[in-house]
DNA sequence: ATCTCATGAGAGAGCGCTCTCTCATCCATT
DNA sequence: AATGGATGAGAGAGCGCTCTCTCATGAGAT
């Protein structure tokens, strides 16, 4: 009934437990007659070895804690790069043989369980989805001195390794675009002022503005689809003259076009619109979205590498990642 | 530098292991003097139980495995429902103190590395979000005698405890608000049929047309919004005078909505869309799409309910929940 | 023929915890 | 005063594995 152990295999391959646990380690010191022996043994038993087991002793567990800290629950399951995300970390772990923990760090009280989790040391290390600023978590995660890397730069200076696009450059070249396709009144709708995509979002279309010699007409949503909307609402009441829009991300971008053409505006005609992100939903609204891609599946794997190297011991510097500019119909 | 052990607890606090056990695990055994004592020394010394030590001698691992089986990579990143039913999920194992341990099962590859995480003991059961039919893995799981719970009836007949919405009846309902409005020629673009979700949502649009006396028109797609584009496109050739279409997921009626727009067709006026799932977006399409709801956190709830029967000895009848008809503006 | 040394295999400790058994203590009962 | 039964606490086995240490064996060197 019970699970066999590696005990059973040993007595039945006629050898010791150390021989066993060998041949199950892979170790080279056994002789190919009693290794083929011991893995018939096993194959014939169906053994398994008990993890908990093998990490009680070796104090590694081979897993990791991906940590998503989204206070807004309608955020993760919409705004499909975080589905990106998850998935491109789960394929890149997979293929380094970690299992993965997939937990919500959305309240506070999630988030004592989370801590209490890994300081637990359930997991070797902890992949950190989050990206708003106030976020206790990387701090206080980096004080366990468990290895944590971070998706998205963290807004309180803390030694975490990290890997973010490159926001601000992003930003730019898609405030650049409205302003080299002779659009005059660029407006924006800014992402949450809490997170670093952000800040630095807005901070790009400043600069572009500035050197442009434009005024800033800003709305701030919160990345969602709702706050899109509103945000757009509210810029057409602020300025019924304006002739485009960069939008924080694809989600909101969404909500944008949905309010423009409410109030019948015609993109690109009347108001141009360019987004960020290049979720898949962009190809598909109407007009198709000019926006700004980045490579979730590079980004992942840099994460996944920079985790590695914090156990083994390699360099560590915060990797950023260019964006580039899609241009569809929507400017 | 290593992490304080129960038996430094016990030290500290002048006691026994056991005691200091018995007060871990909130036994009721002990004096109060005595736990406060224990409570102050973990406190002190920042005790966290090894997970590793308490499941080799419990054999529990307070933790699940959620198995996504999803060969297509798009679906699973695109698909809200994905995202909203691990969100799910994950919320409500929380609520009992179970680890969820996300894994892929796409390759064989991938299924082999399941099966063998799986038989390793790892897990205290496995929640399956599966979809397609041909998928050995459900029977392949509980060959293995672990606890196993389904989203989505499993295709083959295996007795494994499932949560699904009312496929058939969800599709009919959406079918026959099409014959009620008065369309004639009411087309559908199928899901996948090797999906039970496919193949019951195409079975409900059958029974209404039979019934009212209409002929069937079907195309085929495979849930994603590329596909459903396709498809419409191919409705559209085949049948130019259709009036309505019915489409087995959100997804692929945004595609349709595209290919409608690209052909002319005004929506709903020359042609009716009824989509499935209701997922966010289909709020923000252009109109906005009438589609069915099903409840996704009850769904999830009672994958995890399930589970916990299974774990406990409840009842673990299949769950089968109602669809819900949301009428907007594309019907 | 003796000694050295690589090689392969076994013995056994111990990882940190839970849980059963055992035992001491104390209060209520006769 | 003697007994019985709660009650609370300790001793210790053991979960299944890894890994160091030890030892037996045989090949090569002297």
């Amino acid at each position: 009934m019970r699970r066999p152990t590696l005990e059973a295999v040993a007595a039945r391959a006629g050898v010791s437990r150390a021989t066993a646990s060998r041949v199950v380690n892979g170790q080279t010191t056994v002789a190919p007659h009693i290794r083929d022996a011991v893995l018939r043994a096993i194959d014939e038993l169906g053994y398994v070895p008990n993890s908990a087991a093998r990490s009680l002793v070796t104090q590694r567990t081979d897993s990791v804690a991906l940590v998503v800290s989204e206070p807004g629950t309608r955020v993760f399951s919409e705004d499909p790069l975080f589905s990106t995300a998850i998935r491109s970390a789960l394929v890149e772990l997979e293929a380094i043989n970690k299992q993965v923990v997939l937990m919500l760090a959305s309240s506070p009280k999630s988030h004592a369980r989370v801590e209490r989790y890994i300081a637990g040391g359930h997991v070797d290390g902890v992949m950190l989805l989050s990206m708003h600023g106030a976020d206790p978590l990387p701090s206080a995660l980096s004080r366990l001195r468990v290895p944590v890397v971070s998706y998205g730069r963290p807004a309180v200076p803390v030694d975490i390794p990290f890997v973010d696009n490159d926001n601000v450059g992003g930003a730019e070249a898609g405030v650049r675009h409205l302003v080299e396709t002779g659009r005059r009144r660029i407006a924006t709708i800014a992402g949450p002022q809490d997170m670093i995509a952000g800040q630095d979002r807005l901070a790009g279309y400043r600069n572009v503005l500035r050197d442009s010699d434009r005024r800033s007409i800003v709305a701030v949503g919160d990345f969602t689809r709702e706050s899109g909307a509103v945000a757009m609402r509210q810029l057409l009441g602020d300025d019924p003259g304006l002739d485009a829009v960069f939008v924080a991300n694809d989600l909101m971008a969404v909500g944008a076009l949905q309010s423009l053409r409410q109030a019948g505006r015609r993109v690109p005609d009347d108001v141009a619109v360019v987004g960020f992100d290049d979720i898949e939903a962009a190809k598909y609204t109407e007009p198709p979205l000019t926006t700004l891609r980045h490579p979730m599946m590079e980004q992942a794997a840099a994460m996944v590498r920079l985790l590695l190297n914090l156990f083994e011991g390699g360099p560590t510097d915060p990797i950023i990642l260019p964006t580039e500019l899609v241009v569809r119909e929507s400017s």
